[in-house]
DNA sequence: TGACTATATTTCCTAATAAGAAACGTCATT
DNA sequence: AATGACGTTTCTTATTAGGAAATATAGTCA
C-alpha cells in the first residue's frame, strides 16, 4: 500500500476503504470491508464513522451497509468543471453526438490511463455507456491510441516498458510491433480505430486534441459494432475531424 | 470543527482542505489553503502530498495550484448510481424535460438540505443549471417544500427549530406562519411553487415522491421566470403530476 | 420462546504518528 | 544582485492510532 514515507496513514486507509466501497457491486458492511482491506474491525469502524461525519460515506440499516456519500457528486462535478477542456469541448461533442446519434466521449491521460471526463450519451436505445471518471488503457482504446500517437518515441518506449499489453478482447493489439505500426498509421491519418480491441462488441473512432504540438486530450465516437459499416465510418471520421478542428481552434 | 470524540484527525483536516479547494473560485496554492483552514503549512503540505498520491487532488505548476482529483468523477458517478431512485426516475424526468423543454431536477433530503442527485438540462439556450451534488434549503426551494409538506407536524417543528429562515430573495418565506400555510396548501394540491424564493429570476414547481406514506425524494421543473405564465404553469403541473405517478408506480 | 450465529460496537493500553516552529530552497521580479 | 513570495525539509514533543478481547445487538432457526 505505502510507497516511500507518506504522511497520513489514516488517509491511505480511508482511500482503501472508499475504493473498496466504490468497487463493490453491492453495498458492503463493516465485516466485509474489514476483511478486504485487511484492517481490524475497530479501526475500520472508527474510520467509517469519521468518513460518515464528513459526508464521504452514508450508511443504511442495522446490519449496516455503506455507500459513497453524495458529497462526491459535488466534488466530481467540480473536478470535471476544473478542466477548461470540458467547457470548451462539450458543446462541440454534443453536436457531434447529435450528428452521429452515437456516444461521444471526452478524456485526458492521467498516469498512463485514459480518464473519461465527460460524454454525450448515445440517443439510440441500444448503446454502451462508459462510466464517468472510469479509466481505460491507452493501448486498447481509440482515444488512448489517438493520444499515444502524439507522444515522442521516447515517451512511447517509456509507456510500453511500463505497460503489459494484455488482451482485453481477441482483437487487442498485444505486440509492440503491431501497436507501433498502428500508431504510425494513426499519426498519418489523424484518427484511431478501436475495432473491438477494448471491449466486446464496441467499435470506436478516436481523435487527438493537439495544439502547438502539445497533446491536451482526446475524444471518441463509440458504437455497438453492428451499427458500423464502411460508409458510416467515413462519415464519422469526417465529422470527427471537423469537430477536432473546432475544439482545437477554441482552445 | 470537531464534535464529540472523532477518530482520524487527519481525515477531518483533509475534508477541510478538500472543501476549501472545492469552494475556491480559482485553484488555490499551499499558502492560501494553509491560511484558510488554519493549519500550518508543513501539515497542509503533507496532507496534500498524500491526497495527491491517493488521486484526491491534482496539482499544476511550480507555484502549485491544487484541484480536486478526477477520482471524484468516478466516486460521484457511483454515489449517484447507488440511488435506485436515480435509475428509476431519470427516464421519466428526461421525458418531462423533453415535454417542457425546461430543466428538471431530482433530489433527496440529507441533513435538512435538498441534495441534487441528477438532472435533465433545459434545451433552451437561456437557462439556469443547478450544480450536481449541490444543496438547497428546504424552506426556499420548490422541491424542498414539496418534501417538507409530507413531514409529520413534529418533524416540521423540529426542522423549523433548527433552521433560520433567512431571506435568499425578496420572496423567500421567512416567517414560520407563512411557511406553514404554504406547506398546508402544498399538501392539499400536491405540488409546490417557488416563485423566486430561492434564487433571483428562477421559478420552480416541485413535486414530492411518496410511497406508502414514506417520502423518498422529490423533483422540480425549473425555469427563468420570464418564460413562465399561468397557462404554462397549468401545463407543467399536469405533466409533473403524471410524471410523479409514473415514478411512484415503478418504485 | 430460547439458544445460536453473525455482525456491530466499546474498552483500554502500547506503539506509532502527527504538528508546527524555525530554517532552508527555489523561483520570479525589478 | 537584492527582494519577496511561495514551497519544502528538519526535528522534537504531544497526540493519535491500532487492534485483541470483551460486549452488545440483531436476525435465525429449532
Amino acid at each position: 500500500m505505502a510507497e516511500k514515507h507518506l504522511y497520513g496513514a489514516v488517509l491511505l486507509k480511508a482511500k482503501e476503504i472508499l475504493d473498496f466501497i466504490s468497487n463493490s457491486e453491492t453495498a458492503p458492511g463493516l465485516k466485509e470491508i474489514s476483511e478486504h482491506v485487511d484492517i481490524s474491525k475497530p479501526t475500520v469502524l472508527k474510520i467509517l464513522q469519521t468518513l460518515e461525519y464528513c459526508g464521504f460515506v452514508r450508511s443504511d440499516g442495522k446490519i449496516k451497509q455503506y455507500y459513497l456519500g453524495t458529497i462526491f457528486i459535488k466534488y466530481g462535478n467540480e473536478s470535471t468543471q476544473s478542466f477548461n477542456l470540458v467547457k470548451i469541448a462539450m458543446p462541440f461533442l454534443n453536436k457531434l453526438r447529435d450528428e452521429t446519434t452515437e456516444a461521444v466521449n471526452l478524456g485526458i491521460v492521467e498516469k498512463d490511463r485514459v480518464v473519461l471526463l465527460d460524454r454525450a450519451k448515445s440517443t439510440n436505445s441500444i448503446h454502451f455507456d462508459l462510466e464517468l471518471g472510469g479509466t481505460m488503457h491507452m493501448y486498447s482504446s481509440a482515444m488512448g491510441k489517438a493520444i499515444l500517437s502524439h507522444y515522442s518515441d521516447e515517451q512511447i518506449d517509456n509507456y510500453l516498458d511500463q505497460t503489459a499489453l494484455k488482451p482485453l478482447t481477441k482483437n487487442t493489439l498485444v505486440t509492440r510491433k503491431d501497436l507501433l505500426n498502428n500508431l504510425a498509421e494513426i499519426r498519418n491519418c489523424g484518427y484511431a480505430i478501436d475495432d473491438i480491441e477494448n471491449q466486446e462488441g464496441v467499435y470506436c473512432i478516436g481523435f487527438p486534441l493537439v495544439k502547438n504540438g502539445q497533446i491536451f486530450g482526446g475524444f471518441s465516437i463509440s458504437a455497438p459494432v453492428f451499427r458500423v459499416d464502411d460508409q458510416t465510418i467515413a462519415n464519422w471520421v469526417k465529422l470527427g475531424l471537423e469537430t477536432e478542428k473546432n475544439i482545437v481552434d477554441q482552445f
